[in-house]
RNA sequence: GUCCCCGUCGUUUAGUGGUCUAGGACACCGGGUUUUCAUCUCGGCAACAGGGGUUCGAACCCCCUCGGGGAUGCCA
């Protein structure tokens, strides 16, 4: 078995392709098969090597391990199309003199012309034949003309093109339907994607070309130009497209759809992973949250559906925070470490406290990022009271607690009991109760009235902290 | 327009002729835990697109309609 994932380097890595890639390389693993990385850059104007190494970063990001690829080199190379066109010349000449394609004259505009009146009339040739039968008269008299030719594959009228494709089944098309004679070669001399696919996925020798669905009706084309060829054709898998809520194709305006912005705003590969492939199918025990080596038992092609998936956004933050809080203390800080060093300094921290704060503040992250807004009054002995707070603690309820705990700060409260004891002191002498004794309790202390367990975070902050934060308070009517 | 593909709760799926008054997960709503919030936990809401067949019996098989998507490039 070998297995292909063939992007174009003209943007990011985009969610539907990341989703072909994961599945490639799930079966890949899962049959200890090889996975060639061909680059299709063709499209010289839109292609860039920046692309190429943005894309290979994120699927590395993923996990996917490909065996064969431009950086790592294989023996099918070279991986890149544009430096395989000495070879797509070779089969172009073969299929020029057996008359399986021929040059065409006419002009783009009027091809377009065509198309138009094809359309128009309900007819499905767009193109029509105009060059098929030339003589070399005419073909002299066409380039005096200055008419850079194309080069079209013939293609056979009302010949039946089936093939079974592993997740759509049996599928079928006409040869009359698919547009008529084709360009494989345009008039620069570069030849078109449809035609030099079918070369390659053969030299190859891929076994299986598993892809996004919006190939499924380019595969007639690329079978009978395999035929024309003599190849053996591969096995075909079409996946269905992920859509957005609207269920039309995932793009951006539904949400981030580049994998480069799933890792900074702070998604676990493993979460992304995880959520982008289970879409289309289910575990045997229809859990969820599966580890990847789970995933790779359990996956295969004949389990996805033939419907087309809407991207759930919400699911996967959901995962994504599942992941989070599952990731043990040291790896976490790891994981989390980039976001915070971005906008904190983070030298005067020790590991180990700070392992004990992200820890304790991981039910409140669904992002890594989540972490910077949750940590900050941890990390700052300033702390700055929302006039929501302010007006809280400023009242008459609220400033008795402020008092109270200035002074249980500078008299009763030590270092070994602060924490566990103010709460209750406060209590006892302003004789609130309830959340009119908890929220300016909190307020004072983190500058928020709800967050985790109070005893907890004072324990993590220190005496130290507290205190300041408590004169902080206290000074609110000073100022 | 034409060709191809698809159609179970809002979303993602389980379901392959009887065990389906259709199961799980996310979302949503409500309860519990938390003297807060989040987490966790319990419960609720909610679907076989419609119509014809086939069959003793259909979410599952066939046909039609409708709906959705993709393709129709000298893009990939």
């Amino acid at each position: 078995m070998r297995l292909r994932f063939a992007p174009s380097p003209t943007g990011f890595l985009h969610i539907g392709n990341a989703r072909t890639a994961i599945i490639n390389n799930l079966l890949s693993q899962k049959h200890n098969a090889s996975l060639v990385l061909r680059i299709e850059d063709t499209d010289m104007e839109r292609s860039s090597k920046e692309s190429e190494d943005s894309i290979m970063k994120d699927l590395s990001w993923l996990g996917i391990q490909w065996t064969e690829g431009p950086d790592c080199g294989g023996d099918y190379g070279p991986y890149r199309q544009s430096e395989r066109f000495d070879i797509y010349k070779e089969y172009t000449e073969k299929l020029l003199s057996e008359g399986k394609a021929y040059y065409c004259y006419c002009s783009a505009e009027e091809t377009e012309q065509m198309r138009k009146e094809a359309q128009a009339s309900g007819r499905n040739e767009t193109y029509n034949g105009n060059c098929r039968n030339l003589t070399s008269e005419q073909k002299t008299r066409l380039e005096q003309e200055g008419r850079k030719p194309t080069i079209r594959f013939h293609v056979n009228p009302d010949k039946d093109i089936s093939f079974n494709d592993t997740i759509k089944g049996s599928v079928s098309f006409n040869s009359s339907n698919i547009g008529g004679d084709f360009i494989i070669v345009r008039s620069d001399g570069i030849p078109v994607y449809n035609y030099i696919v079918v070369i390659d996925d053969a030299l190859m020798k891929i076994s299986h070309v598993i892809r996004g669905e919006d190939h499924l009706s380019n595969t007639p084309k690329q079978l009978l130009i395999s035929q024309a060829l003599g190849f053996d054709t591969p096995e075909y898998a079409h996946l269905p497209l992920v859509m957005g809520e609207d269920k039309k194709k995932l793009s951006k305006r539904h949400g981030i759809t580049s994998v480069n912005l799933y890792r900074e705003e702070g998604y676990l590969p493993e979460a992304l992973v995880n959520y982008i492939s289970m879409l289309g199918w289910a575990s045997d025990d229809e859990e969820e949250i599966l580890p990847i080596s789970e995933i790779i038992k359990q996956f295969e092609l004949t389990k996805i559906g033939a419907s087309s998936a809407v991207f759930d956004f919400k699911k996967l933050r959901w995962m994504n925070g599942n992941y989070i809080r599952s990731t043990e203390g040291a790896k976490l800080l790891k994981l989390m470490y980039p976001f915070l060093s971005k906008e904190y300094d983070l030298k005067s921290y020790s590991d180990g406290w700070l392992i004990a704060v992200i820890t304790f503040l991981t039910p409140y992250c669904e992002l890594l990022s989540d972490i910077n807004t949750q940590i900050s009054h941890f990390l700052s002995d300033d702390i700055v009271y929302t006039d929501e707070i302010k007006e809280l603690l400023l009242s008459e309820d609220g400033w008795k607690i402020v008092e109270t705990t200035k002074e249980l700060f500078d008299s009763k409260l030590t270092s070994d009991n602060f924490y566990s004891d103010y709460i209750n002191l406060v209590k006892e002498k302003t004789g609130a109760k309830g959340k009119n004794l908890f929220m300016p309790c909190r307020s004072i202390m983190t500058g928020s009235i709800h967050g985790p367990d109070l005893a907890e975070t004072m324990k993590l902050y220190d005496f130290g902290k507290c205190k300041i934060r408590a004169n902080t308070a206290y000074n609110l009517k000073q100022v």
